[in-house]
DNA sequence: CATTCACTGTGATGCGCGGCACAGATGCCG
DNA sequence: CGGCATCTGTGCCGCGCATCACAGTGAATG
């Protein structure tokens, strides 16, 4: 096992993470120890909404896209995961079914916990479960901050949110890749008035489209339009 | 303080309570004997978003409303809170500022816990802990619940399921007394809507407005709602 | 008793946004 | 190469809902 070069990737990742970065050498080694990897394709699901479920993951490589389907053919795109980040706690902790989908955005390489494995270890571990609780803490802060961006703000102001908290990848300007139907299931409105939107943007010269690019030229001005609605 | 008669309604509170309902008597008794007790009047804010706080509560008497403002003069209402359960357990867990409004809607008597002996009590007790966590995970499904309600369904169908799933009091047929603003709050929606949609439904014979009241006689039509569209 | 205040009920108006219907561009695959 | 899928870009229509503007009704208050 310790030649296993996935296990060495997840015990290293382990340190990154925001839940076990916390934990002593030992304590990552015990948890390391029960994980056991998995890997997937660009485009498969990884778990359903409303199945059974008692994981949680963490993702080693690549890119994991939760999602909330809501009614025929339409979603709501929660988060997109990258390394370090975890998922499916919810399900693994109180029992019920999957609360979302998770989608492998690209090839990944998961770490995955079992739930007869993570109970006893956090009982041992009060530490781990009060890191546990914060990141619990946080996921609620955040779904609540959502939920009053959709009631009261316009689409402008949620596509702007959308645009300025996506992890962007670029060296000067942010630049991100994701097609205006994402955009749309993000920030909760239709692919089309998320178009008319960037296109304004960019005839007031607060953004460019490019090659399917989205690069934000002037994030002051996207800034001041959640300030001001 | 065993004669203390607010204790002792405290401690037999505890029995009932959510979170606390699950541990041994000692475990109970310990943390009855740190707890302290205050008293709100009707209108009285408990506490305020954004403000510093360390304690968690438990409504022992009376009903307490959790709300978050969100712009000037506007309000989203996230639930009246009854004997037996709890909230402010967010800020306690991460230090973090309060993240939303708590006030008395009528007079109240709260059981006040304190980050500095919860947070030892939790170490020790892996029971409460695990117990606390899936407190925090059903908040987390009912907050996502309600972020796509808000982003997917229209006023009517967030109007029922607000009357369906309010804490009704009355015999036979479920009867409350809240404002007509209040339910927009609670909807998020317009008070305006809320009666055009209200009369609606009373000329329909689904509901009556009596006296401030609204009595739902047919509550069949209003779930038929929330399937449908 | 007059005043004030919160709540209810309704009409008029206008905007945001969803939905549809295209048309053109690009990339993939047999 | 000729389809086929996906993405972009736009025009148009109509509904839902917010907003404003009142009028009427208790219930509290001095």
């Amino acid at each position: 096992m310790a030649n296993n070069p996935a296990a060495e990737r997840g015990l290293k990742l382990l340190e990154k993470c925001a839940l076990f970065g916390a934990l002593d050498e030992k304590a990552r080694g015990e948890l390391a120890a029960h994980a056991h990897h998995r890997h997937f394709a660009a485009g498969d699901a990884i778990c359903r909404i409303d199945e059974h479920g008692d994981s949680m993951m963490a993702v080693v490589l690549g890119t994991v896209r939760i999602s909330l389907p809501v009614v025929r053919g339409k979603e709501l795109i929660l988060a997109d995961l990258r390394a370090g980040e975890m998922f499916g706690e919810i399900a693994m902790l109180d029992g019920k079914p999957r609360s979302a989908n998770a989608t492998a955005l690209t090839n990944c390489e998961l770490m995955v916990l079992e739930r007869r494995d993570v109970l006893p270890f956090l009982e041992r571990n009060p530490a781990a479960c009060m890191k546990l609780m914060a990141m619990l803490c946080a996921r609620i802060r955040r779904s609540d901050e959502r939920m009053s961006d959709i009631a009261f703000f316009d689409l402008p102001a949620r596509l702007a949110k959308t645009l300025l908290s996506y992890p962007a990848q670029g060296h000067g300007a942010a630049k991100l890749s994701l097609s205006q139907r994402e955009l749309a299931e993000m920030s909760g409105g239709t692919r089309e008035n998320v178009n008319r939107c960037l296109r304004d943007w960019q005839r007031r010269g607060i953004l460019e489209l490019k090659d399917r690019w989205t690069i934000i030229l002037k994030p002051e001005a996207l800034r001041e339009l959640l300030a001001s609605p």
